[in-house]
DNA sequence: TGTATGCGTTATGTATACATTAACGGAGGA
DNA sequence: TCCTCCGTTAATGTATACATAACGCATACA
């Protein structure tokens, strides 16, 4: 093995794979573009075998798709992809939701969601709201759903919104940011944020349909985001992941 | 790389896949066992890397799981576990039947829905159904479920929907095979039918909801179904994916 | 007798060499 | 001038050698 660097703290397998997925989310690999192995080889540092199993999980992930000559390219993803992908995360949010309200949930379980909700009130107090305050917003808003999404406690469901979530442009907040400049923006955030206020009184109250109702609601309005942020293009450079539409159709 | 026998006509990747899933489906490897490489290695006839491959992606497709220390064990459900992704499948269905009914669908795109109905109903006509039939009956109602999904021309869905129906348990048909002695799976074949035909009817009358409302219903017959066959485990040999089930539960 | 430690074996993680196939380019003919 | 075919090249697919870490067993000590 001789002189190359090698980082053992984390496997090579998990580097490349970290290291993979920030040039496909940065822009630095275009869509449609051929990934070779050997340049992937050089630019994670990692070997070739480590290398192949990150591709593949990558491909799993819906990042990558594999070249029937072989290979693989960095997915494009049409508008239209973007926001069925979307829907289709508030849908399995929402029957999470549901889950949680029939299966019941102690006043316990859902005090962290509680202090999320009010983390991010308190930031939503400000007007207008800084670039800083949306960067933790972002975050919070991440949590909140995560944690939402464990009450299910339905292990299947969990892992499969996890994979529709692995699609960075699914998150709901995914482009909030890509807006701040909106005053739509505000708005917006603060009717999601009733949305996550009703979900939690519906869980409370064992009211699985409402609970369903208000997640699927709450991704009808990330779409709307979406659209909004497509139409605002110049704040693009404030969301990378925006790279992975197809070019074809800026 | 001398003497092994080599099959060229599909990669070994793809060989090593098929087999190691087939040995876990068969029930060949046991829930929590785990997956030595060298093994497989030798059951599959391909090498180590073909072999880790095939490993890599049978984790995502959520037959495996890694072992923190290294390797990969077959994945044990429990049955809270399968009637959630049943559940789970049924709803991403009902979004797919959704999308196709808002979005329009050419009758001649229904055709051979229409026609697998027709081939369904002529099985179902036997009573009491020939353990054939059945068989045939599985084939048809898994070919209506995949030009169902089509529809929706929904690539991220379809996707997700593939991934859903990976573990084979959570296929709506998956559980009928295991009580063909039963005097209610005629029955429930019957109103499963009766599913599908109104899934049609609202997708060709533009009724987004119904067609979404009557897969879930069709999901939760299936839920219904893998209660009876687990009250019913002496045609468990009929249907070796339950071997996927924890022992536990047993 | 039970527990702890150390060594040996075995399996996985990693790297690289080899084989094969696909793509690209050049040359020759129509 | 364009098309086709062949050769070269470069990439992926495959196999295996090597390194390392984990597990188990045995032995010794408490």
């Amino acid at each position: 093995m001789a002189e190359r660097e090698v980082d053992r703290s984390v496997s090579q397998t998990v580097k490349a794979q970290l290291a993979l997925r920030d040039q496909i989310l940065s822009g630095a690999l275009r869509p449609g573009e051929r990934i070779s192995e050997l340049q992937a080889v050089e630019t994670t540092g990692a070997s070739r075998t480590p290398v192949r199993m990150a591709l593949v999980r990558l491909e799993e992930e819906g990042l990558l798709e594999a070249i029937p000559s072989g290979g693989f390219m960095v997915k494009a993803f049409s508008e239209r992809d973007i926001s069925d992908s979307i829907e289709l995360r508030g849908t399995l949010e929402g029957l999470a939701a549901r889950f949680s309200a029939e299966r019941g949930v102690s006043a316990r379980e859902l005090e962290p969601l509680k202090e999320c909700l009010a983390a991010i009130d308190e930031l939503l107090r400000q007007v207008p709201i800084s670039i800083e305050a949306f960067s933790s917003y972002v975050t919070l808003n991440a949590r909140f759903h995560a944690l939402l999404t464990e009450l299910s406690r339905s292990p299947p469901l969990i892992r499969q919104i996890d994979r529709a979530s692995a699609l960075p442009f699914a998150s709901p907040s995914g482009f909030v940011m890509a807006q701040s400049a909106l005053p739509e923006a505000q708005q917006i955030l603060i009717i999601g944020q009733e949305h996550h206020r009703v979900v939690i009184d519906a869980i409370e109250n064992r009211e699985g349909a409402r609970a369903e109702a208000v997640m699927r609601e709450h991704a009808r309005l990330a779409v709307r985001n979406l659209r909004l942020a497509l139409r605002n293009r110049t704040h693009l450079d404030l969301l990378p992941a925006l790279a992975l539409i197809k070019t074809a159709t800026d």
